[in-house]
DNA sequence: CTGTTGTGCAATCAAATTGTTGCATGTTGA
DNA sequence: TCAACATGCAACAATTTGATTGCACAACAG
């Protein structure tokens, strides 16, 4: 889910690397966090299905670049809950009530 | 974490439930959700740590209230994500680097 | 006082998450 | 061609998560 996959600390620091909007292969962003090659490529799936992230293939490496949309989804959805978006529930209960 | 409360179905249920501004008890968020009493009890445990909401004690009931202030941070770091506020990156740095 | 009601807490469990290592495979470049 | 490189995939282990049941207890209402 959108949330669950902002909820881990690698994510969001895939996320801030990605910001400079330059793809970029795992192997890259895989250099200076903490865990595998093979635990980034988890995470980096994770955040393709939520629509964070989409990926290039370009010869032997696959290349990141993040996505803007699903972020502005995510944003849309916070300002339902903050009530400051009144005809947005709908989007909302839609969103919540689909899965 | 902030994104991880926000990464469960049932917890943004319940936020949605607090939308309306009315304090509201275990047992009447309870209601009709799919899941115990108990297991409500712990979301709303989550949801209090990450300061999306807080409770009153009344008698024997806790009502509990959402905060506002929690959802408008997770709104400032999707900003920062979104590179759209470009002077922000230091408290998303701080953010991410705090643990 | 006594029964009902709203909660808390502990034990338990299954499933999902996060991470690892080891090995296989397609790409690139000398 | 062949070594180095970027990945993929599978097997596994540890931890966390989400939910349950059962029992205890304090607060309210009659």
């Amino acid at each position: 889910m959108m949330f669950a996959a902002l909820g881990d600390d690698t994510r969001l620091k895939i996320l801030v690397k990605l910001r400079s909007g330059t793809p970029q292969s795992i192997k890259q962003l895989s250099a200076d966090l903490p865990v595998t090659r093979q635990a980034v490529t988890r995470h980096l799936r994770v955040l393709e299905e939520a629509n964070f992230v989409a990926q290039e293939i370009h010869g032997r490496e696959r290349r990141f670049v993040a996505c803007s949309e699903a972020i502005s989804e995510a944003h849309d959805v916070l300002n339902v809950i903050a009530q400051q978006w009144e005809d947005a529930l709908v989007r909302l209960k839609s969103f919540t009530e689909r899965k």
